[in-house]
DNA sequence: CTGATAGTAGACAGACCTGTCTGGTATCGT
DNA sequence: ACGATACCAGACAGGTCTGTCTACTATCAG
């Protein structure tokens, strides 16, 4: 029992849950909605999650692995191209329909504890995406690799919340000249 | 009755709100734990806000016009000495104990609904917030203010994202250099 | 065959949520 | 003096929340 192990009805649960926390906010929806549109019974639930709170966590290292995968997918092959790639992505997906912000941003906002186990998976989330920008201006051949990628994760924050909250048009074309400015 | 007329209990609710959404989120905050510890009574709570989204949208409207006293109410002569001051003001504050990141960004993450008043509130305070950049910019005598302003909300939002979730040193460090990238 | 595992449906407990209502007190303007 | 306003205390209704429990079914390994 329980554990990450996989099965449909774990599968389905986690799915439904991950489009529902994103869209609505963790806090707005409850189980008993989650089980519904994922057609399972309550206790099933219980069976592969001990709380909510743990599936809160599941859901955003979800969210983190599938952004590793994005990233592992990606076919440009310098340094330089990924990056520019990583954050073409981003725009691209932030001025789709749909989008509201960063699901670690957005799940941080509603646990205030720092120490928090879903507090702690977003922290790890953040050490990693910051460590694989330092890795690629590395890999360009920058030396101040460390300094850039803390102002690639300024840019980044920036990005997210300025696609859920401006108007995207004028957002993209803001960091595109934000980042030319990093990067060139 | 009712309005934004002020009186000492109204204003108890208020501050505590503020304090409360603040630190630990619209949604997991309940009135009858605002009632308490403003020390009002139920009756008069509901006497003052037809409902709790109205709190909110007060709550919004009152951290929007504190943000405006504060920056009408600095010293600083040459609008480029204001912005700088403005980031700097941030940068303190996000260093600073108790720091829970923008209580815009946020409260915005639990208001999925762009339409809703809460959200329009927020929209609003953002748009004067890039319009001071944008107005400090030209006084500054740049021909390109309009662009300049939408990168520094970018930065501001990475700033507020940042002091939140990742080391205040190091954030503090990212955004004077970008800030000075961007302005000189 | 048997026992463990995964699943269904749904009742239930206990807490908490928003919002209303009753009833009473105090202050203040006219 | 009197009516309106602002405040208090607290009960109440109706709903929702998480989490547990009962009872039953199906599958599969040993």
């Amino acid at each position: 029992m329980e554990g990450g192990r996989r099965s449909p009805a774990r599968d389905r649960v986690l799915e439904t849950a991950q489009r529902l926390f994103y869209a609505e906010g963790v806090h707005s929806v409850g189980i008993d909605r989650i089980i519904a549109e994922a057609g399972v019974a309550k206790a099933t639930f219980y069976h592969h999650f001990p709380s909510k709170d743990e599936l809160v966590r599941a859901f955003v290292t979800m969210q983190a692995s599938r952004q590793r995968a994005v990233v592992a997918a990606m076919r440009e092959e310098s340094p330089y191209e990924r990056l520019r790639g990583i954050f073409a992505y981003m725009c691209e997906f932030g001025a789709g329909p749909g989008y509201r912000g960063c699901p670690f941003v957005n799940t941080a906002a509603e646990y205030p504890d720092p120490a928090h186990p879903v507090r702690q998976a977003i922290a790890e989330h953040r050490r990693w995406n910051r460590e694989l920008y330092r890795d690629l201006l590395a890999g360009d051949g920058r030396p101040d690799a460390e300094r850039l990628a803390d102002i690639l994760m300024l840019l980044r924050d920036g990005l997210v919340v300025g696609f859920d909250l401006d108007d995207p048009v004028t957002v993209r074309a803001s960091v595109q000249e934000a980042l030319t400015r990093v990067l060139d």
